[in-house]
DNA sequence: TGTACATCAGTGAACGCGCGTTCACTGATGTAC
DNA sequence: TGTACATCAGTGAACGCGCGTTCACTGATGTAC
């Protein structure tokens, strides 16, 4: 085999690193395969080379997306584990950095409705990706509250987030911040419910925080209000 | 003039229903200019003597998506003015025949985020919609409440009612109804904060409810539970 | 160590389809006389 | 009342562009000897 056997993996994930974030800032339709490659530092013919087609792409990219942003918000988390791990995780959705990098953060807000309507692989990439959403969510809850209680949390909490960071983005700017600080200051009241208490002392999850995606001023002025 | 002044007018309207409604089940990049025309009893041709572009229909036909939905979401809302109209309007929002009828429904799950990335006009349409939900959950709470308070819960209720119909979309029918019903009690509850109350006994917005979008069983089982 | 070779990642021209848009035309309608 | 006419809503062929996809080719690379 003639070429290092990493090369090919590498440039699939150039690909996908690309597509992924050219998903999440101008949305499906307005990215083409050329753009894309473009992006990756590659002609357009190389494509179908990692990708079976377009669709095929579309779904590897959300799900890379997702992952991605997950992992960014967690850095935006501070992590603290004496303070509610669901509220924080929440908080860190409706930053101000989450509204201002479209193209980093979750591809839910940004082209599920899109990915929705496309192949049913494409569908079924967003179906698991909100399960394991609701999941993740429940998890951060003391395990032993009712179950009723930890569904309804995790489902409003998710909704507040996703739809938050769209109707956000949806405004102009200064709109938007202000918008996400009172979806972030409704979910402080909404998640604070006397049945949530006591809660068990968890894991810490703190991550360091990335260079390009340090909490900003804003972030700050986020977490003080 | 040799056609009666309404002709014109009527086929505008004709086309803009047919666009609201295409736009809404299949999203815009998904639905042409003939597809519309089709579904309005009129050939491709014709389009540009009712609009400028495609553009300009969808600005439109996101507009008046957004008051034909919110007229089918008061019908299911059962307006008891004894009890929380915001909550109300919400629980309509969140039904499950909204739901299942994404094509009469709020566009705003349904396209707004490539609504947002198109031209300059139809980004400024929806800039302005979500403006004016807001300022209508606002004015569903008691006037005397503290601005915050208000300010809070809408924005809450709204995010929550987006990111909740989006997300049910995205899972698969039962799964979809299931999460709704968790989004529900978690606005049941988020709602009813003690800082809301008293509240005020406030006017009646009962309307007739349309036959075709009448409450199907599973609305009222939504109710119930 | 150097050279010939096989492999295959990446290139870029080309294809074809769909869609937004244009335009010359048709024919339904109300008006004038 | 009936006929000629002007208007203009709607038709459908055509245009052109962009984009997804294909394919014959190039050239960079590791291997064999």
């Amino acid at each position: 085999m003639p070429w290092p056997k990493e090369h090919k993996r590498q440039t699939r994930e150039r690909i996908l690193d690309a597509a992924a974030a050219a998903f999440r800032e101008h949305g499906v339709a307005q990215v083409g395969i050329a753009d894309i490659m473009r992006r990756a530092g590659l002609t357009h013919g190389g494509f179908y080379a990692h990708f079976a087609s377009k669709d095929d792409l579309l779904a590897a990219a959300f799900a890379h997306a997702s992952t991605q942003s997950n992992k960014m918000l967690e850095t935006l988390d501070d992590g603290d584990a004496s303070t509610d791990q669901l509220l924080n995780a929440a908080l860190a959705y409706l930053s101000s950095t989450h509204l201002a990098h479209p193209e980093h953060g979750c591809p839910v807000p940004s082209f599920g409705a899109e990915l929705m309507r496309n192949s049913q692989k494409a569908r079924a990439t967003l179906t698991a990706d909100i399960r394991k959403r609701l999941k993740r969510l429940n998890r951060l809850m003391p395990e032993q509250a009712p179950m009723e209680t930890k569904n309804r949390l995790a489902a409003g909490a998710l909704a507040c987030m996703v739809g938050g960071m769209i109707l956000a983005r949806g405004l102009n700017e200064t709109e938007g911040s202000e918008y996400l600080k009172h979806c972030r200051d409704f979910l402080r009241e909404a998640l604070a419910k006397p049945d949530r208490r006591p809660e068990l002392p968890q894991k810490s999850n703190r991550r360091r925080v990335a260079s390009s995606l340090a909490k900003t001023p804003a972030d700050r002025r986020d977490a003080r209000e």
